[in-house]
DNA sequence: CATATATATGCTCGAAGTGAGTATATAGGT
DNA sequence: ACCTATATACTCACTTCGAGCATATATATG
């Protein structure tokens, strides 16, 4: 019953920030040159919890504090984390969120926008045309060369929950792993030794790296909605407009302006300062800011996304 | 940047089931006499996935086999999770929630109402009379007593969020961690040595388990809400009021019975059988059964549970 | 059989919330 | 003056939701 094989623990982080309407994710150069996330074994004899272990790797390698985290999940697949080279032993990987206003890029890391790992989950100027031109149909395949009738079934089920009628925003996890064991995202191949047909779907990442970010962003997709966390990534006052683009590039869907400064403004999520933006075009828009109250509050809401269908503009 | 004390990866899980209004858990019989999840080791060398390694470790312990189940988080705080004696190592723990209809018990194990380990939880019958009489009084002294004025504001403020108006039934966790800072709970005397200066509130558990619990319960009840999970602890076919029974439990809440049929039916969640109970009084309920097809459909909704407030009866 | 009690089930009504759109205000540019 | 772009106010139909009333159907009891 004795564990033969030791076992370490890999903090990695998905820290997230938003530059105008671009979504981003803070990257690390690596061996091969892939796209990390920061990342570092978690030391049991200097810390004392988890996260303070990863406050020190992230501090470490990009030179900046984290402000808002959250974590994620625990990975422990057998071969979708590597082992570092000479270690030998199986690494669980423990997932993080953290949220972050922007800043300076660190020596050998750098923002990267997270529709680069993701281009199908960006639905705000329109659908993505590789849903239908490529996902769909090599998906369609893949249900079809099922070894039996009803993995072909469990097999079509998925597909058309991940990316059939109804776009569901938060199941970036879920449409991740379909295209993974449907072999068309590279790592696939890397992982099981196997070389790429083709160049795959997305931009890879290191290890299982991609995953963690998947699961990132789901989670933070999901919360927007019922907590208050976009405003860990505004500045300390902004604009309704730059609050609903932030939320917009972060759901990927593009929502209806006069709803969402109402649904805002009654949430009570949000005070005026009196002071106003200079625009370069069109009328000045007041600056407003987080209500920090709200956090002692009871229900503590989020901004519920209406505008489930991505349309041309606003 | 060597770790020189090793790691090991405990499982556990929060297995639950509902019999008749009563929401259970099993429990093992563990040193001390103190209740405990069922739990080991992961062992990188047996398993390819934490997964399948929990359920084997539940497997042997309890002689059944898991069937729905989620990840819920990873504890790694020092001194919450003592290693087993003689390992000398530290324990990062990775929880489960699993859900099963009622099945009988292995040896050593037995299912325990969760209200045992929260009794404040319960909110059916009404609002439970600790809260007013024991919790709020001592966690005003625990504010009171602050080392500085900014931390007693922040005590205040967690307690209104925890204990104060407005019940949020999902923040089990967040209760139970207030309570185990303000030293409300018996582990929190056992982990930091001191001798406990009265008897805690509710049953303690071995380790971190409590804590699991929590975990597992707050997260059960949120996802409630979303997801349709409730039917995984239903027999085959079931009663209108045994289904919202079996929320009610869950959830610590009483609901509005036409309410709540009303939603279980437009959501299209359940079909009846034409078949028909024979209880002991009353009119006979129709049997439902759970449509499995809206797990192929793309929201896949749960039960909103509308009523909010404790109810005397229904 | 009449009545009481317990449960099941159908229906209504008002309050609040949501999606989509129209209308008006205020800036810079030509 | 007029165009364009943005901000902001308001409307309206529709849905959802909480709460309650009314009726139906079973058993138990006098």
């Amino acid at each position: 019953m004795s564990a033969k094989e030791s076992v370490s623990i890999g903090l990695s982080a998905a820290i997230v920030t938003v530059e105008g309407e671009l979504p981003s994710v803070l990257v690390v150069a690596h061996r091969g040159s892939q796209d990390a996330l920061p990342f570092g074994p978690f030391d049991p004899a200097q810390h004392r919890t988890l996260e303070s272990g990863l406050r020190k790797w992230v501090g470490e390698q990009t030179k900046f504090e984290l402000g808002y985290t959250e974590q994620l999940y625990t990975f422990g697949d057998k071969g979708r984390h590597l082992p570092s080279p000479g270690s030998g032993g199986r690494v669980v990987s423990v997932g993080y969120l953290a949220l972050t206003r922007q800043v300076r890029e660190a020596p050998d890391t750098q923002w990267r926008g997270w529709y680069h790992y993701f281009p199908w989950e960006d639905w705000r100027d329109n659908k993505p045309d590789m849903i239908e031109g490529v996902i769909l149909p090599a998906l369609k395949k893949f249900a079809k060369d099922s070894p039996d009738s009803e993995t072909a079934e469990l097999r079509r089920d998925r597909v058309n929950v991940c990316f059939g009628e109804g776009w569901d925003e938060e199941r970036v996890l879920e449409r991740y792993e379909l295209l993974y064991e449907a072999g068309l995202v590279e790592e696939f191949y890397r992982d099981c030794g196997k070389p790429a047909k083709s160049s795959g779907l997305g931009t890879p990442m290191l290890f299982d790296h991609r995953r963690i970010l998947a699961t990132a962003i789901a989670r933070l997709r999901g919360k927007l909605k019922y907590r208050p966390v976009v405003f860990e990534l505004m500045a300390p006052t902004f604009t309704l407009l730059e609050l609903q683009r932030t939320v917009e590039a972060l759901a990927g869907l593009r929502l209806h302006k006069q709803n969402f400064r109402r649904l805002v403004a009654e949430q009570g999520l949000v005070e005026g300062t009196g002071q106003f933006s200079t625009p370069v075009r069109g009328r000045p828009a007041e600056l407003f800011r987080f209500r920090r109250e709200v956090l002692k509050e009871r229900p503590a809401p989020g901004m519920r996304l209406g505008a489930r269908r991505a349309k041309a503009a606003v």
